[in-house]
DNA sequence: AGCACGCCGACT
DNA sequence: GTCGGCGTGCTC
């Protein structure tokens, strides 16, 4: 007896076992796909992960369906990585199955409804049940959701099922392959006609004009020996899809078809850049470095040119015949960078992208995992980390600081810096972590020694760093000299840089500043019925909503409360900042680039080109105006209020306030004119301002170090975040309260909370959080089991079972 | 996570 | 009397 063990696409904690075969043990391998009923009706889509002949105890296996795939699609290096992931991320292998592969390899069965053709008796047939069966001599077959709108109720199967008792129809489990690569047609001509024929076959189409004409551009494009696509040789030959047709059903031509790669890169590649002196030293530095530590630290300020490094080490691994993971916050991977490196390495670079499609993702899945040329280079955000590769010689995480590497809602909540590193030791591959400012964590790494650490303090073309001034806008509050949200010295910086024909970004972090509208008479502000935020006003389309669950209402003209009329917009977002732009300067190009405004799969291309092709003047953004864009004019750098990050209540909010304020003063003055960057605050003396003024990440890290130190945070203490969500406020209310007294018993005064979050009800749900500190000294695996063994008596209460239990390792 | 089974209220 | 609501438990 032969037993598969096998992952499925769901979070249940344990393995599934099916039965197999002998032929098909010897055929099945770890990573191979194999398709399996699960419960009564389910189809699965899972994944091998132990072949062995213990029969299970207690259970009969049930078999498998399906084999879905000739060789593994998940090598054994992922399968150890997965491990160590939903061991430290404390999350199951399926949740991982499922982050790790393109849906488009996950595929889930449908039921569909057939009609049983030897079924006549109709009459035995209830109303409902006719109109199935009515259905059904339309419609061959018809899917659950069908039956569902032409019943118009929700609960179907019961229907069905007697429906199947009484032999009417049948039903049939349908699993689709959901890639379809793209097929091109191609045609040949028949191979009976060799030279020596060719002169009969033209004479037999004498009278047929236009197929004679087709066949004889047939001839001319055939000279080069190329293949020839059907669509080519109608344009060519200037007739219609119809007479090739025609002359495919004589059997003069074939039909063939090749598979083609969705994903083409057409043009010609660069040599790499000669690297300046700097950049050269950097490089050797890495390079040594990397000899004695797997993972670098290279902390180059703004404009540096780290890519240039980057790509000369790229360049030395595929010397090596290594591939090369190149990793991008989502926000940054632009197609000004993506240009760049193709531009050096051609089709070598893959990119992996959540705007890709289904179909795209798949096509660089096989390409790494087959290890074709094609994709030595994969360049990506966090998930292509789980791409397949097998000889991986260097991770680049660029932009490490950022936290949007560390997943946050479904888990795997996994942080892709830290889960590189994991893969590159399993691949013996390198990993060099990249930022103007390292995260406080990979800085004090790099100061204990853990990592190499090399500096680049030289600006590209040996532009000085942009002069950053602090404008306080308390005062110029008192003094009356503040136009809307601009002080009149950022008016007066913004207006020389229009005379001078140069660029300007604004830059306004909305977070918790969003424009929201209150009343005057009584202060009340429309609140999301599911969630416990105010709305905010967006005003292009009139109309409120809720930035946590997409609820959508019309701006109202009175107060809900009282009736007033006296509605007033509170706060400011980008939105605002660009209206008050179009008044002050109506003869101004202004762009905005934000979460509205850079929908779609080409949303940011088509503002970044206009800003780059000088169709824009002022571009008034969010945060995802500081990554990576490079823009050669831009001489003026505005902040509107730095104020707000600044008070974000989380321990890391100086350090992110510090990285944002660094990098967005970055963008200014990148190509020869030194930059200009204006700051306003209401409180200028804040030391993380006073330390971006001087770009002094030094004595930033102490400080912060120092207060980490302090208050038990990371790097010093881990922590792992427990969120609990239910509908229904005493349910959490009690599970939270019962939850903290089990984890004070063991982990004492390092527990935080119960806390009820800033927003306390999401989607209907009420939230509580608890966080545990884990102090360096303690062990984590001991940690995480003990968390484990709570979370299971806390389920094991039959009042507390439906509540969410969220569990976030190192949560930001 | 799905999904079936099973036990109680509001409609023909 | 049924339909359909959701609580409970299981899935190899």
């Amino acid at each position: 007896m032969h037993f598969i063990n096998v992952i499925l696409p769901i979070p249940l904690p344990k393995l599934f076992t099916y039965k197999i075969t002998e032929a098909e043990s010897r055929f099945l391998k770890r990573g191979v796909r194999v398709a399996v009923e699960f419960g009564k009706r389910k189809m699965y889509t899972a994944l091998v992960y132990e072949i062995h002949q213990d029969a299970p105890k207690g259970y009969d296996a049930k078999d498998i369906h399906q084999i879905l795939d000739e060789t593994p699609i998940v090598n054994e290096t992922q399968l150890n990585h997965w491990q160590w992931i939903s061991e430290y991320y404390m999350c199951t292998l399926g949740d991982v199955f499922r982050a790790a592969l393109p849906s488009a390899f996950l595929l889930e069965s449908e039921t569909a409804v057939l009609k049983n053709e030897e079924f006549t008796d109709e009459t035995v047939l209830t109303d409902e049940e006719f109109l199935i069966f009515e259905a059904l001599q339309h419609h061959s077959e018809l899917n659950v959701n069908q039956v569902i709108n032409i019943l118009e109720k929700k609960t179907v199967f019961p229907i069905l099922k007697s429906m199947i008792d009484k032999e009417a129809i049948l039903l049939k489990e349908r699993i689709y392959e959901q890639y379809k690569p793209k097929l091109v047609k191609y045609v040949r001509l028949n191979p009976i006609y060799t030279d020596n024929k060719l002169n009969d076959l033209l004479e037999s189409l004498n009278r047929a004009k236009k197929q004679r004409d087709a066949v004889l551009t047939y001839f001319q494009l055939n000279a080069s020996k190329k293949p020839i696509k059907a669509k080519d040789l109608e344009t060519e030959s200037g007739s219609s899809s119809a007479i090739i047709k025609a002359l495919v059903t004589k059997g003069i031509f074939e039909f063939y078809f090749i598979q083609k790669d969705r994903i083409n890169f057409k043009g010609e590649t660069n040599k790499l850049k000669t690297l300046n002196e700097f950049q050269s030293k950097a490089l050797e530095e890495i390079q040594e470095s990397f000899k004695s530590k797997q993972v670098t630290l290279l902390h180059g300020i703004t404009s540096s040119g780290k890519t240039e490094i980057y790509a000369e080490l790229i360049k030395q691994q595929l010397k090596k015949g290594k591939q090369v993971l190149y990793l991008l916050p989502e926000i940054a991977l632009t197609t000004q960078l993506i240009d760049r490196l193709q531009e050096y390495f051609g089709e070598q670079v893959s990119v992996f992208h959540s705007k890709y499609s289904m179909n795209e993702r798949v096509e660089v899945w096989n390409n790494v995992l087959e290890n074709r040329s094609k994709a030595q280079i994969v360049l990506g955000a966090r998930s292509s980390l789980f791409m397949p590769f097998s000889n991986l010689g260097l991770i680049i995480v660029d932009e490490e600081h950022e936290t949007s590497y560390k997943q946050f809602d479904p888990a795997p909540r996994y942080h892709a810096r830290d889960a590189s590193i994991v893969l590159s030791h399993l691949h013996k591959a390198k990993v060099l972590l990249g930022s103007a400012t390292p995260s406080i964590e990979s800085y004090q790494n790099a100061k204990e020694d853990k990592y190499g650490f090399v500096e680049l303090k030289r600006r590209h073309g040996n532009v000085l760093l942009p002069e950053i001034e602090l404008v306080d806008i308390k005062e110029k509050h008192r003094k009356k000299r503040m136009k809307g949200h601009f002080s009149d010295r950022l008016l007066k910086l913004i207006e020389e840089a229009l005379e001078q024909k140069e660029q300007i970004i604004l830059f306004q972090n909305r977070r918790g500043f969003a424009p929201i509208v209150e009343c005057e008479t009584c202060g009340v502000a429309p609140q999301c019925p599911n969630c416990d935020v105010s709305l905010t006003y967006h005003k292009y389309k009139n109309e409120l909503r809720c930035h946590y669950c997409g609820h959508l209402q019309a701006m109202q003209y009175n107060c809900g409360a009282c009736g007033s009329e006296k509605l007033n917009n509170k706060g400011f977002g980008t939105e605002q900042i660009e209206q008050e732009l179009n008044e002050l300067y109506p003869n101004v190009n202004i762009g905005r680039m934000d979460l509205d405004t850079t929908r779609g799969k080409y949303g940011y291309q088509k503002i970044i080109g206009q800003f780059q092709a000088q169709e824009i003047d002022i571009l008034v953004g969010t945060q995802m105006l500081s990554k990576g864009l490079d823009f050669s004019n831009v001489t003026l750098v505005g902040v509107l209020n730095a104020d707000n990050m600044l008070n974000f209540p989380d321990f890391r909010a100086h350090e992110r306030s510090f990285q944002m304020l660094v990098q967005v003063s970055g963008r200014a003055g990148r190509a020869k004119k030194r930059g200009k960057v204006a700051i306003q605050s209401f409180n200028p003396y804040h030391q993380i301002l006073q330390q971006v003024s001087i770009n002094d990440y030094e004595t930033m890290f102490k400080e912060q170090l120092q207060e980490r130190w302090q208050f038990k945070y990371p790097p010093y203490y881990r922590i792992i975040k427990i969120t609990l969500k239910h509908r229904d406020f005493l349910k959490v209310d009690s599970g939270v309260l019962w939850l903290g007294k089990s984890l004070a018993n063991i982990f004492g005064e390092h527990v935080l909370g119960p806390t009820v979050p800033g927003v306390a009800r999401v989607r209907n749900e009420y939230i509580r959080t608890i966080a545990i500190k884990i102090p360096p000294k303690q062990s984590l695996k001991a940690t995480k089991k003990n968390i484990d063994r709570i979370k299971n008596t806390f389920q094991a209460v039959k009042d507390f079972r439906p509540i969410k239990f969220i569990i976030d390792v190192d949560n930001y």
